[in-house]
DNA sequence: AGCCTTATCGTCATGGTGACGAGAAAAGGA
DNA sequence: TCCTTTTCTCGTCACCATGACGATAAGGCT
């Protein structure tokens, strides 16, 4: 059953997949393979499908497009992009959801993309208004940082207290004393748990392991340095 | 143009439109006129038209509800709402805004509302997904006062310290020191600056006057008491 | 004048944070 | 073996923001 008397939209999903890689912020981009803007970059996305939730369909297209559906990561809604002139083909409306995802996943390319990889941040000339919705990702995760414990959705289940410190950075863009971090980080009820091993073989002391802890939110909150 | 293959959809915009009567948070809720959910109180909204962008759906629709369009007040997009099956006419995704009004507007009812009050959040038996659209634009709403100066979005141009206090506790539904929140709302920089006018003719000794300041965040913010 | 009410300013203890020092625990080389 | 390097972990100290108050200012009211 179709409503008649108004407007008709198509409705897309894109997906704003970050990671860290070396130290650095990345997103997942792919190579448009089929017009409109056939072989520029842009997010992951598709179109939703009829008898499909929208968190579905963002699931769905973040397993065609890594490969990798199952726990680990995080995945929120990131916002609404319906400008008329967005697309070419008509009226569409997107609804942008934010992906946080540890650095394991080999992106393969998807149905419609003829090429997938890991990008950092910051670049500009993405497709449609794809340089806004991820600009607008990168802000949220930035501030997500702040108040919640989601910087191990960046992580392996289990890791570091310096693994951590590294997302923050990443996402930061800025170094963060390790001492001050590691008694932030241990001190804050439900941020980590710790699993009583260690780590081995690597260069310098052993460091204990953690999981990630019970909490939704980090009280008291870790804020960035604000710049006057 | 429309793109063929894909499934069609209706989107509309409904706003979650909060102000502060009497010392408590309210809503501007209107009871439907049409089919369906006739009868019912609903988030007041409708349908984005075929050359409109999201943001001016919502501030036309904003409008046509409270007859106030001018500065004052805010507006921002809240999240998008799109399950199957959550309007019996057929597939609508809804993208919600929230606004933050002083209490001044009397509401109107607009062509499809029977009637329009301001009522109290909290109640529940909204139509359509609407009770869990207002509690995610209320417990937005909360959020943001500690992170942003908006709460003067609640206020007239001008207004007193103790005016600003009882938004923050009307929102948080909580009691605050008014001497700790004097100090905190003059001492954060660019929250509030004095008019150098007064009120005069009210009980007590009279309250300076401020506008509100130029920051775009609380810095540091003002966290609510977390409860344990 | 007294009293009530509200606004504004101070004081004090506590706790979180930034800036560091210092020891602990591994690997690797002379 | 001993020393250096590296990284992790624990302490110390000063400062600042905050919660919990007391005290004073400045109006209206009886």
């Amino acid at each position: 059953m179709v409503i008649t008397g108004f407007p008709v939209f198509a409705v897309t999903v894109d997906l704003v997949v970050l990671t860290v890689r070396e130290g650095d912020l990345h997103a997942l981009l792919v190579r448009r393979g089929i017009e409109p803007h056939r072989d520029r970059w842009a997010l992951p996305g598709g179109f939703v499908l009829a008898d499909e939730d929208l968190p579905a369909a963002a699931r769905r297209e973040l397993a065609e497009e890594t490969g990798i559906a199952g726990p680990g990561g995080h995945l929120e809604q990131l916002g609404s992009y319906g400008a008329p002139e967005r697309d070419p083909r008509g009226r569409v409306v997107t609804v942008a959801y934010l992906a946080f995802l540890p650095d394991l996943p080999a992106p393969t390319a998807g149905s419609d993309a003829a090429e997938a990889q890991w990008r950092p941040v910051g670049q500009r000339g993405l497709a449609f208004d794809h340089d806004r919705i991820l600009a607008d990702g990168v802000e949220r995760a930035r501030s997500k940082l702040e108040y919640t414990p989601l910087a191990a959705a960046f992580c392996p289940p289990e890791f570091t207290i310096a693994a951590l410190r590294q997302v923050y950075e990443a996402v930061w863009g800025e170094p963060l004393d390790p001492r001050n971090f590691h008694r932030k980080a241990t001190s804050t009820p439900g941020f980590v748990t710790p699993t009583g091993a260690s780590t081995e073989g690597g260069t310098g002391r052993p460091a204990r392991l953690f999981r990630q802890g019970d909490a939704r939110m980090l009280n008291p909150p870790l804020l960035r340095r604000r710049p006057d």
